[in-house]
DNA sequence: ACCAAATTTGCAACCGGTTGCAAGGATGAT
DNA sequence: ATCATCCTTGCAACCGGTTGCAAATTTGGT
């Protein structure tokens, strides 16, 4: 069916070794050659198989996506930005839906059975152990929105989750709350952990009192609606730091239902800035994560890798913003 | 650096065949020889390469799944769907992301050089010309959410969108609503087309008034709002058919923002019933669009015509259904 | 016009599997 | 024990490219 180098070879007059140099970019042809070719390519529709030369170079052009939280909003930017990014370096993305897994470790043999040239694990809900199996295997690795540890051997692209929620604490500091809660993403999350211990130390030393601390089950509306239940029972918290937009609109909604006025009864903080957080309905004061910095990073990251594998563990960090809308009240003045 | 075919051979004191044999179902291999193979592989840690397997046996396992909607939530499950269900039946997903290519010609050549199984191309926004450019390259396409053409040779999965028009005609009616508007996605989009036209018919039919039609730009929260403007400037508009929750969303708030109260002054008919839809803020009624039926429906059709490409195109639609919330008012009681 | 250097070309081996074919071995019936 | 049948095995060719090497050709200097 398809056409190959041969037919391509035979029609022009030369040898196989021709039309391949032709379609290698960096391989000596002279022009003529190249010309007779191309017109013979151009006349039979002929395409260079990237499997046959996956198989002789031993690079694929394509890089794993390994996700785990298909029904976040703000994975549509992740997606967006992590396919055009690749398709513009002459790259290709290959999706691995981590979603209902129990055993992980499988799908390292199976990227490595495709020989994918690169990995980019994007979750903050597994261990950095996951991501350094496919460094073991051989593979160039990223973790993006992963945690970062001083032994690690892998990349890691994010932010500081720690430092996030000092910035949670302060906000909430100048904005003269005074009692306040933390509504985390799951658990088991690093990055729930990380910006919780950011977020306790720094009430502490802003002598914020922090009356509840609780988790949601996972990054979703209904989750965020459920853990709120418990914050509603604090008569006195007065803003709460929710780990994720999509569960600070789901404890508005719950607060809402509770009779609470947004923000005069009760303030949210919420993470991420997705689309919606902009939206008039919730108009979500949220702590900005960069997600198109950390994706072009990452993408150009595991680019890089490809090309030079010898580069060492590098850990890149981006600042966070928080943006102001209408969920707390505003900063006050310093009279 | 990976282990080889040959090597496990060695070791197991067999021929190449043999160990090929063992890892390729169906092939005849005594118990012996497999025991013997299975445990050089074993300890070797050998797993066949699929690009090395695809190049003998001309089949991938991949998929391509070609979008240019990355930023509307109704994709999540789009995406978490089809790589879960292709992972189920041992393929894999590769990405194509269209949406600010202005030539998409050239993606067939792109997924024809990796040699696809089989493409997915799962958008209304896109003539049906794209997708039988698959099939005429002798690559098995469906296009999801395309529109059927009784002269189309390419597999459509999606559902009636002149249907789905007349339904939201009905729905109105149904509620006593006498002046309504159509608040379309995109023109070009073969979807919107349809739904207008079903939409008009019907109204007629039923003796609606339609007041005003107009479009958004493309199907964006801000496009919502924005074209919901021109709605606003006929005072009797009494509800309106958006041809997307996420318009919907934004021709809501752009209604609350002129001092309009939902469903009291003015109803709100969204479509597909993403998850924010259910979400106490908006409680939209809307026409639910069984993305998950469409999405499987397609991977069993796609996966279908790899095993046996003889199968001549198929249509498949599914039926939609209107998802009662509170952004129109209630059903007319027939006494 | 001549020669050394640089460039281009083709040959052939290789990437890591699969598979048709014929030979070898096992099985079962007589 | 003999033979026909069936199953298993290895050989070797093939899938469609790339690439080191040596030969052939071009280039440039004088």
């Amino acid at each position: 069916m398809a056409v190959t180098l041969k037919e391509v070879a035979e029609l022009a007059g030369v040898s196989r070794s021709a039309v391949s140099r032709t379609f290698t970019d960096g391989a000596s042809v002279s022009a003529r050659t190249r010309e007779k070719v191309e017109k013979a390519a151009k006349t039979l529709g002929y395409k260079p198989s990237l499997i046959a030369r996956s198989l002789a170079t031993n690079r694929t052009k394509l890089i794993g996506l390994v996700a785990n939280n298909f029904q976040n909003p703000a994975f549509l930017d992740v997606f967006d930005l992590f396919t055009s990014e690749l398709q513009k370096r002459g790259f290709r993305p290959l999706l691995v839906n981590l979603s209902d897994e129990t055993s992980p470790k499988q799908f390292v043999e199976l990227l490595r059975q495709y020989s994918v040239d690169g990995v980019i694990v994007a979750t903050s809900t597994l261990p950095p152990s996951f991501a350094s199996g496919f460094q073991t295997a051989g593979i160039p690795v990223i973790h993006t929105f992963g945690k970062y540890q001083a032994n690690a051997n892998v990349h890691v692209v994010g932010i500081d989750n720690d430092y996030c929620g000092s910035m949670a604490a302060q906000t909430f500091f100048e904005r003269g709350y005074r009692s306040v809660a933390l509504l985390g993403g799951p658990r088991t999350a690093t990055s729930t952990q990380d910006r919780a211990a950011g977020f306790l130390r720094a009430s502490k030393e802003l002598d914020l009192e922090v009356a509840r601390v609780c988790y949601a089950e996972n990054y979703t509306y209904n989750a965020g609606c459920n853990a709120m239940q418990a914050v509603l029972a604090d008569k006195h918290v007065e803003a709460v730091f929710c780990g994720d937009d999509l569960i600070c609109m789901g404890a508005i909604d719950a607060a809402r239902s509770a009779g609470k006025v947004i923000p005069d009864d009760i303030g949210f903080l919420g993470f991420n800035d997705i689309a919606m957080a902009g939206w008039e309905a919730y108009a979500l004061t949220t702590i900005r994560q960069p997600i198109r910095d950390i994706i072009v990073s990452s993408v150009e990251l595991v680019v890089g890798m490809v090309e030079n594998p010898s580069r060492g563990p590098e850990v890149r960090l981006f600042p966070c913003t928080v943006i102001e809308r209408g969920s707390l009240r505003k900063v006050l003045s310093q009279d």
